[in-house]
DNA sequence: GGGTACATGTAATCAGTTACATGATTTA
DNA sequence: TAAATCATGTAACTGATTACATGTACCC
């Protein structure tokens, strides 16, 4: 099984949980990854058992009620996780902002401009709440980090949209 | 149909093609949009049949040879791309960077950086090549713009990664 | 004349999107 | 008690990825 993105999101977020529901999957990833990856829910239903049949999460299921399915990492996840983590090759990333296709196409910046930096403040905000309330808490260096960089990238984007205003 | 971001390079580069084989897109997304938004080939071939199907482009096919496939615009077609471009309203492209996922799940960022930052470097350089050659032909507006932001996010990465260093 | 790179396509699979559904809780 | 929202899933479709294939032209 090749094992993407989607896949290390999952195994990550049930790591960092110790067992999740694909509703507690949900939740996490609404809540972290999700500001800069969202994956649709039924992914979350569907991907963990891919990873289940792989031998990498461990599947229990609710034997009354609602049969809520629940998962954790067995030893084979782990170490999946572990060596992705630290692989330090990754593919890269492209811009992918529709926006860009238009302008590139013709559309007159200015006219995209003042939606685009409305949408940039409001996760610019965003972003600096959470960083505050999240630093100073131990071991949250790797969201930090990232919203960081999330920080710096609304930041890069709105003098974009401002010059071009 | 639903029109996708994938439809509308399509039309966009069929427009200003004039008219264009498969291949022909493959080299004119390979050239221009395939800098921040690359399809796979096999998708050239695929979309501008959907496209002809739903009245978009029409296409013509060589009787002898090779039986080429090559599509122009139709007025449906140049009318759907002229209402995309012309709307303000776009979605939210997401960040989707595998490294900070990386970073997020606890990977040493330094570790990282190497490669990431002779990744932008070389990305950089080339940006800067092309548009000193695009700068001064007329009609090439949209595309300068898209490389400038393009320049304006490799420099912010490479800020990124040089302070994690 | 043989290799290499460009040109041109097809097919199978699979992940992702969208839509549909319904049960349980809270709140007005 | 009705409405809204959270919780929990499934199913259908379709676009994207990957792999396979072969023809043509040019260069050594």
């Amino acid at each position: 099984m090749r094992l993407s993105p989607t896949s290390y999101i999952v195994l990550g977020l049930v790591r960092n949980a110790g067992r999740a529901t694909p509703y507690d999957l949900k939740a996490g990833v609404a809540g972290s990854v999700g500001n800069f990856w969202t994956i649709p829910h039924s992914q979350l239903y569907a991907e963990p058992e891919r990873l289940a049949r792989a031998g990498l999460l461990h599947e229990e299921r609710e034997t009354g009620g609602r049969r809520r399915r629940s998962y954790e990492l067995t030893a084979a996840g782990r170490e999946a996780l572990e060596a992705w983590v630290g692989d330090p090759v990754t593919e890269s990333a492209e811009l992918r902002e529709p926006a860009l296709l238009k302008i590139f196409f013709g559309a007159d910046p200015a006219a995209l401009a003042p939606a685009r930096l409305a949408a940039h403040r409001a996760r610019l905000a965003g972003y600096r709440e959470i960083v505050a309330h999240l630093e100073g808490q131990p071991a949250t260096e790797g969201p930090v980090l990232t919203l960081r960089r999330g920080i710096a990238n609304e930041e890069s984007w709105i003098r974009f949209w401002e010059d071009v205003s």
